[in-house]
DNA sequence: CGAGATTCATGTGAAGTATACCTTTAGGCTTAA
DNA sequence: AAGCCTAAAGGTATACTTCACATGAATCTCGTA
């Protein structure tokens, strides 16, 4: 793409009738396209039939089911792997019921929270605005007392007599940033409502996250609990099969393609997005190179560049200082090995340790003239990082020397240059 | 030689500070009766 | 008198700092065999 931009900015007939840039519309518009419809395959997708998971939409329904009720159903957990269909099947259980509450007139309010989204639902403040956000009552960003905000709440649930079902979808980070206290004062709303009555539903990724919380939280929130289990590659097959019938046109589908695409998604776990996402995106490429058929090779391409991207994207939206860190990171691990035979540099990588990350990001920080955050701060940005999964450390006694964090990097080796490359853009490193 | 004390480099918790942003309140000004 | 705007005052969350104490194995010290 980039080559026809330069040649056409580049020539200086601007009345040119014809140049790449036509050549290539041409090509575009007269290759048949890939697609038929591409929001298939979009992860926000959901499709009328869900595959391999009527058990799990059966046990969601069966404990939900009493809010039509108007009695209140136990509250829900539900554990699982990313892309294992959770909120999919929630949602199709709660979409289910609205349009029954809806047609027979019941009153239920369904409020789904994502707790994932940064700077929406990650500390119990943000939290707490954006459940009442549902019930109309915008507020204040900050400037609230947080028993404001519960009193508020409080209010405006018990307006009259409903059943309400709290969704709260990625509820791990919530629990990791914010600590517990949100889900305890949840869980104990209902005594102090009069009509309505709240059910929570838990919904995580990390199967370990509760053995963290407080055991009164655990087990009133818990009342159920659901684990859903990774799809196996044969129902990932399945899937990718049902979905690519709607969303790419007959027979441009090398017949390869969906084993080889559910071979890569079975490496990691039955991770069926990551496999729908490889799909697309497979389909994408293929479409650029103006390919006749998605082909096998299309599949390698995208798995390459889908993890590049991942990476990437969190690099570029870290604050500068967390930017910095990683920088320093990266450099203080990448040692260089003068082979005295050879006379030849190789590079090379091994962990590097809090003192030196913080001895590196100093005088960096002191070049470029920004404010240079304590040791202290550093620390706790080193484990935000590792949360992140750019990085994975563990704490090393060395004895008579001290105790620190061996940290390395969990990046592809491929990709230091290129990370090193954005971070120097971002920063303004010469 | 071995048990216990020391040491280093930094992990980690608690409390305090600075900043950004929000609401409330009071005063002043404008407008309509 | 009522309504509206603005600035000051008061309050909170968040990111960060400061202080103080905790950690844990290599190393040191010193009593003892």
């Amino acid at each position: 793409m980039d080559d026809e931009f330069d040649t056409s900015m580049s020539s200086t007939e601007t009345v040119a009738p014809r140049d790449d840039l036509d050549d290539f519309f041409d090509e575009f518009m007269s290759s048949k396209p890939i697609f038929e419809d591409k929001a298939v395959l979009q992860s926000n997708y959901s499709p009328e039939k869900i595959q391999h998971r009527d058990e799990y939409l059966r046990d969601i329904a069966k404990i939900l089911a009493p809010s039509l009720r108007s009695e209140r159903p136990s509250n829900v957990f539900i554990y699982g792997k990313t892309g294992t269909g959770k909120s999919l099947c929630v949602n199709h259980v709660l979409n289910k019921m609205k349009n029954i509450a809806l047609a027979k007139d019941i009153p239920l309010v369904i409020v789904p929270i994502n707790c994932k989204l940064k700077k929406v639902a990650d500390t119990e403040y943000r939290m707490l605005l954006e459940i009442l956000k549902h019930f109309g009552r915008e507020k204040a960003s900050t400037g609230l007392a947080t028993g404001e905000l519960y009193k508020e709440l409080y209010e405006c649930l018990d307006t009259e007599k409903r059943a309400v079902l709290l969704v709260l979808d990625e509820i791990d980070t919530l629990i990791v940033k914010a600590g517990d206290e949100i889900l305890y004062n949840l869980t104990r709303i209902n005594p102090e409502l009069k009509n309505a009555e709240v059910t929570i539903v838990g919904i995580t990724n990390d199967l370990t996250i509760m053995d963290t919380v407080d055991a009164r939280v655990k087990s009133s929130l818990s009342e159920e609990e659901i684990v859903f289990l990774p799809y196996n590659a044969v129902q990932i097959q399945d899937i990718l099969h049902d979905r690519s019938l709607r969303a790419f046109r007959s027979g441009v589908l090398h017949e390869e393609v969906i084993p080889r695409c559910a071979a890569y998604t079975a490496r990691e776990h039955g991770d069926a997005r990551r496999a729908l996402d490889l799909l697309r995106f497979a389909g994408e490429i293929a479409e650029r190179e103006g390919a006749e058929q998605v082909l096998p090779g299309h599949i390698d391409n995208a798995d390459k560049r889908t993890e590049r991207n991942r990476i990437l994207d969190i690099i570029k939206s870290q604050p500068k200082q967390f930017q910095l860190v990683t920088y320093s990171i990266l450099k203080t691990s990448m040692k260089e090995k003068l082979n005295l035979v050879t006379n030849k540099r190789t590079e090379f990588v091994e962990p590097t340790t809090t003192g030196a990350v913080y001895d590196y990001y100093n005088r960096l920080a002191k070049d470029l003239a920004i404010s240079m955050l304590s040791l202290r701060r550093i620390s706790d940005i080193i484990i935000e990082l590792e949360v992140l999964g750019l990085i994975n450390f563990k704490i090393v006694s060395k004895g008579r020397y001290g105790r620190t964090r061996f940290i390395t990097v969990g990046l592809p080796k491929s990709l230091y240059g290129e990370v090193l490359t954005i971070l120097r853009e971002d920063l303004n490193l010469a």
